[in-house]
DNA sequence: TTGTATGCGTTATCAC
DNA sequence: GTGATAACGCATACAA
């Protein structure tokens, strides 16, 4: 029981010719509006229930001009990070009755293009975490993506509006709390050419390594394994602290160091960027810049929200992140 | 440049006005129907690339009675498990030329259910990941999700086909490499009460236990924190092995052990489920159960993929894990 | 090969 | 308050 046979598909129709009424007054009950007899709405309510009606959405979209969609466009779908940020988007988004559909660019700034303008299509408007595509060319299709929120990434020419995390401060307590412990030999693992982030962490990066110090840049990645590959270049550097372009690349580099007897932070220490869950539970736990990564999404959806709904505009947020020092850094070794 | 002024949204019939010939002509150029002038069908294509033209999906998806679409329901998108799934079922969809919509249910049975339903209205078709829905409901429920295709889960009375994981022969595995190692306490680190993997890996490690050993099971859950806190508690049985309920908690139980001075696997020896990438990369590394969690997503797909154009159904699937044997287990202390 | 007409399921604008 | 009716943008029989 339950199941059984069953009509195909039933329509607002059929609800309607059931209940005796026309089409527009079911509409009007399924849609709450108040301008409908309260026993009428009662009684198309249980018929449309019996005949276990249910609205097509698609039919709803078109007809609405919205679909209630809003998508989040991430390069890896894998890191901990971007998770966060869609959680924050899509808790926030469902209290406005909003569904989220995921679209991961697996770091490919080609397809990320393709991939936003298509999304965009079946959605009313796009959440672009990271986005890897140039300025120039997000400016060209700008207007074909709108409205969409920026987060992790500021294109000045476009209106729209961003979410982002000053992470020069964030490199700036990294450095003063690795000066502190003595270290004068850095190597930064490099994350994915096309990030932004990536350029702006190693610039503050180089703008706070004084004379004293030495900065060698390791090509890395994004991915555990890219972590794990480049640890041994950072070693070879002569560096006595690692920092990774963020956490998944740090603990990658971590269970390297942990597998060829490489002592941390005895012999070397090691810091990320972003302060995933898993941070917290390696051995020794992961010094990290913790960032508010539900908070971006939830603001992103604030933003989104605004424009859907041609609302006040928030400004800009810039979120200053916290140097968590915990297990993975320690003096430099005598 | 590039952006500028334009119609807020360009249509078939503006494409087909410009061109001069009917919308329905333009309708077959966009979806490549051999049935047209190749000439006319070139300058329909530029007509329609010079006004910015993209067909509206929502239309179409109303047009065609389906959508492109199909929808990954997962009990906690922030675990690696999961994502990996959904990764196998994006991957394998995109190559077909559909899209997928990933819906969170927190853990919450209550939920699942519902948002599948509603889910369902704006897709061709689910995946339910190991879903937390007790038997009855979704057998109520069924008829309104199909098609579906579950993993890591057999409904008996649906026909929906279902790729899953023998974790019986896994726990099997773990409990003969415990034993080599000469453990005969035993702890197990309890996952989601409304998971059926979690029962399933329960029974197993019961009927696996012999009268030499003991099974002792803490309550956890399925995240970092869970296993973290839980930790303890095992400790307290006396036993000399944990095994988590998936990788998540047994590397947050890892984490504590660490904190607390506990040795791994000198003192405890751990064990995880799932074998995901940061398994490999933690200190110890843990020894897990792998699964092939990517291919799980792709050969949900493909059975998704037959039920949507009505091909043949292939045969339900049941992979059998890997132990993948690491540093976080070894022999009982003397 | 191309155009015309109709339908897809809902919402919204009108009258009543 | 309620009911026809016209969009919404596109795909597709059917006709030409």
């Amino acid at each position: 029981m339950g199941s059984g046979d069953r009509p195909e598909t039933v329509t607002i129709h059929q609800v309607a010719k059931a209940a005796e009424v026309s089409a527009a007054t079911v509409s009007r009950v399924m849609n709450r509006r108040q301008s409908v007899d309260p026993v009428l709405a009662r009684r198309v309510q249980q018929v449309a229930a019996s005949l276990g009606y249910q609205p097509n959405e698609v039919a709803r979209g078109l007809a609405r001009g919205r679909t209630g969609l809003v998508a989040v466009i991430v390069p890896d779908l894998g890191n901990p990070m971007f998770q966060s940020v869609l959680r924050g988007v899509s808790r926030a988004a469902a209290s406005e009755d909003y569904r989220v559909l995921v679209t991961d660019s697996h770091e490919l700034p080609m397809e990320e293009t393709l991939l936003a303008r298509e999304t965009r299509l079946r959605v009313d408007g796009l959440v672009l975490c990271s986005p890897r595509t140039h300025d120039q060319e997000l400016l060209d299709i700008a207007t074909r993506l709108e409205p969409f929120v920026l987060v992790n990434r500021h294109v000045i020419g476009t209106d729209a509006p961003a979410v982002s995390v000053d992470y020069a401060s964030g490199v700036r307590a990294v450095m003063a709390h690795l000066g502190w412990l003595g270290h004068t030999r850095i190597a930064y693992l490099s994350g994915p050419v096309a990030s932004v982030s990536n350029q702006e962490r190693l610039e503050a990066l180089r703008a706070a390594t004084t004379e004293a110090m030495t900065l060698d840049v390791v090509e890395c990645g994004s991915m555990h394994e890219d972590g794990y590959q480049a640890a041994d270049r950072a070693l070879a550097t002569g560096a006595t602290a690692v920092v990774g372009y963020n956490d998944v690349v740090a603990l990658g580099a971590l269970g390297k160091f942990h597998e060829i007897g490489v002592s941390v932070p005895g012999h070397v220490s090691v810091v990320g960027f972003d302060d995933i869950a898993f941070a917290r539970y390696s051995a020794p736990r992961l010094t990290t810049v913790s960032v508010p990564q539900e908070e971006l999404g939830v603001q992103a959806w604030h933003r989104l929200s605004a424009m859907l709904h041609e609302r006040e505009l928030p400004a800009d947020v810039s979120f200053t992140p916290r140097l968590e020092v915990r297990g993975s850094t320690g003096p430099v070794a005598s």
